[in-house]
Order: structure tokens, then sequence, then C-alpha cells
DNA sequence: TAGATTGTTAATCGATTAACAATC
DNA sequence: TAGATTGTTAATCGATTAACAATC
């Protein structure tokens, strides 16, 4: 095990390595290599090694990776061996879809709630769930020790909500509104914003 | 203007800088620095200018950048300086939200259609859109000339969707199921699936 | 055993930052 | 003009790749 500072790019590749890994054992696959999760994920098989050695010894020469205990290990390493409890800000299209969204199973999340500012909406359904009133989300999050949300407001609306999440005590988002949010030190952040990708694209074309 | 190859993660930023500059422009902002955009998207202001200066000087010295001509100048070289056609596969949640999201208007982007391949839903509506037969996919695709996709159905069907579409003479592949799809040399794909960029956080927590 | 594949080191490659002349 | 900020070069930093001994 190695206690040294690991870099955020290769932390970000792991998720990666996971859900390909965990394809694999779907398919009943039980030995890999380095080779061949990288033909998977479209990267180096020597990056993938050295990426996983940053962790500990989880191959075998000559043998390859264990699927299931690299799939432990990397469960363990990014601290989804667990359930997190994540609420979802804004039950409008997307926050519906988020709280309908099944792919969550198993890989370490779980919507506990929705919230909206809206009075048309509050008291409705979005999947499973009432939606809320914002105004006590922040008493919600103190009291479940919720750490992760997602933000599907308005951009216009989207830093406002982002500080009273972080009021609350969330230390980790998930930003779908397209606008640039900041966070003070430790809270982290991440966008989701379906027409950057798209316009990353069409450079190319 | 720059004829030699551009990297492509300063290609990934463009569209960063383009969403901060818009924000900019419906404020009322007309001018601004590398400092403060910077400060916008949390990156250095020597790496935009560096970026920015890739493919001309758009800038003036001791003024900054005339924030409307930045954004036609990132437009035309993201090619956003027109509006895309976009077909979405898959009328799941995911499928209806993006039909009904908002968000491409004027960024470059519109949605044309939505396939699946449920009798269920073949004829019904997911926001303006009749639902077709993805079926039909292949040819409909060929005869409007469409460039990008959106894929939206189970893992287990994305790549044999990535297939099809790639046949129909797609280029640009937008991947909301939760697997690494191959394509060949000269197509595009960009993935987003929430519990990776989730996964990326908990590591910190 | 022979073959395969890891873990790791050293070499290479590429990206970011610092610094500053140019100039608005 | 003086102050500000770009565009760009050189220096630094970090990430990727190549190569191979170790060993299963």
């Amino acid at each position: 095990m190695n206690a040294e500072k690991i870099p955020d790019i290769i932390i970000g590749r792991l998720p990666i390595y996971l859900r390909a890994l965990q394809r694999m054992a779907e398919r009943g696959v039980q030995v890999t290599s380095s080779k061949e999760l990288g033909e998977q994920v479209d990267i180096s098989a020597a990056q993938i090694r050295k990426d996983i050695s940053q962790f500990g010894e989880f191959g075998k020469q000559g043998m390859g990776y264990n699927v299931a205990f690299l799939i432990e290990k990397l469960r363990e390493i990014l601290k989804v061996d667990r359930v997190w409890d994540v609420v979802v800000v804004g039950a409008g299209d997307i926050g519906h879809a988020v709280a309908r969204y099944q792919g969550f199973t198993d890989r370490g999340f779980r919507i506990v709630a929705i919230f909206d500012n809206d009075p048309e909406k509050i008291g409705k359904k979005a999947g499973n769930f009432v939606i809320q009133d914002v105004a006590h989300m922040g008493e919600y999050i103190r009291r479940e020790g919720i750490k992760i949300a997602m933000i599907a407001v308005p951009a216009s609306a989207a830093q406002e909500v982002a500080n009273e999440l972080v009021e609350a005590g969330v230390k980790a988002i998930l930003n779908y509104a397209p606008i640039n949010i900041s966070v003070p030190e430790g809270v982290h952040v991440q966008y989701i914003d379906p027409v950057t990708h798209l316009q990353r694209m069409t450079y190319y074309l």
C-alpha cells in the first residue's frame, strides 16, 4: 500500500476500470490482463498496470488479475464498498430522470430525497420520491448526515443552491446545471453538461 | 491562424470557456481578461491565454478580450456557429429527459428524432417527438445526413446501437450507457455516466 | 519448464507555469 | 503617459510509454 498522494488523473480512471471489470464479471470472466482491460477502455496496458500498482500488488505475474478481487479492491479504494445517500435538488426533467434512474444500484449510491422550490411541484412525486420543499433541505441534509448532492436546477440558481448544500455539510456535488460554480476548499464538484461534450466532438467533424 | 494539430486537451477546454463567456454576455459583461475568465472556470490565466492564442490573436494587450468577439471565434473554431441535428436512441427516462431538455438551444444542437425498439413506446411521444421504430433509424440518418447521435439505451444494447449508427454515417456519439463502446477510427465518442463522476469524488470523502 | 504478464524503473513525451517584451 | 494585459518563449513539472527483471 502506498500512502503518498495519488494524482487525481489516476483516481479519475479508476471508475472506468471498475465499470469495465463489472461488465466482465457479468459476462462470467474471472481473470483478465492489463492488455485485455486496456483494449476495453482504450487505455494502454502500461498505464493500467501503473495506475493499479499505486495501491498494491493486485495481480500475479504471468497470470493477470482476478476480476472479482480487483473489483473488490477498487471499490475499497474509491470508497464505494458501501452505499452513499444522495440528495437531488431540482425536480425538472433532469431531476425526474435522475430520481428514476436505476443505474446507481450496486455502484455505491442511493437517491434518498428530491427537493424543489416550486409550490406546484412540492408534494407531487418524482419516481418513488415525494418532492420536498427546498426550504427544508438544509435541515434534512444535516439530520441525515448527507455528503453528496446532485444539482439539477437552472443555471441561474445553481450557485445559490451550491452555497446552501455546502453550508449544510455536503462535500461532493454533481452539477447538471451548465455553469461553473465555486465552492470552498475541500468540497468537490463534477460537471455533467451534454453540450460541452458535444461541442468537444464537433471540432473534429 | 495556426494550422498545426491542436491537442485534444485544449479542444476540451474551449467549450468550458465558451460556456463561461456566454454567462458573462448574459450578465452584460463586454470585456474580460484571462485572469477573470480563469477565476470563473478555475483554470490559470496563463493556460487560458495559451489555449486561445493557438487559434489567433483575439485579445488586446492591456485591454483583455471582447466577450462577444471571443464567443464568436470560439463558436467558429468548435463549429457550433451553426445548428447540428442530433438523433436520440432509447426512449427511457434519459431519452425522454434529453428529448425535452431546453439547454441545446443556442449552443449548436437540435434534437430531431428519437428512436426505440419497444412496440409499447413506438408511436407515443417524448417531449415534442413521436418515438420512432429503431428499424427505420439507419434510413433516417442516411436521408437526413445526421452526423451526431446520443445513445440512451441499456448497456447491453449500446455496442449494437453504436454499430448501426456508425454504419449509417454518424461520426460523433454521446453515450449515456454505462459501458465503453468501440468505434472505428474517425468516429468520436464521449461518455456521460453520473456514477463514474460520483465515484471519482467519494475517494476524497 | 517455457510462456506470459506483472510491477517498476528509466526515458520520453507533453502539458503547465513563470516570466517578460510587446503594445494597447 | 502609466498601467494593464496579451502573446509567446523558456523552464518546470507531471504524465505516459518503453523496457525488462521478477516471478507466477
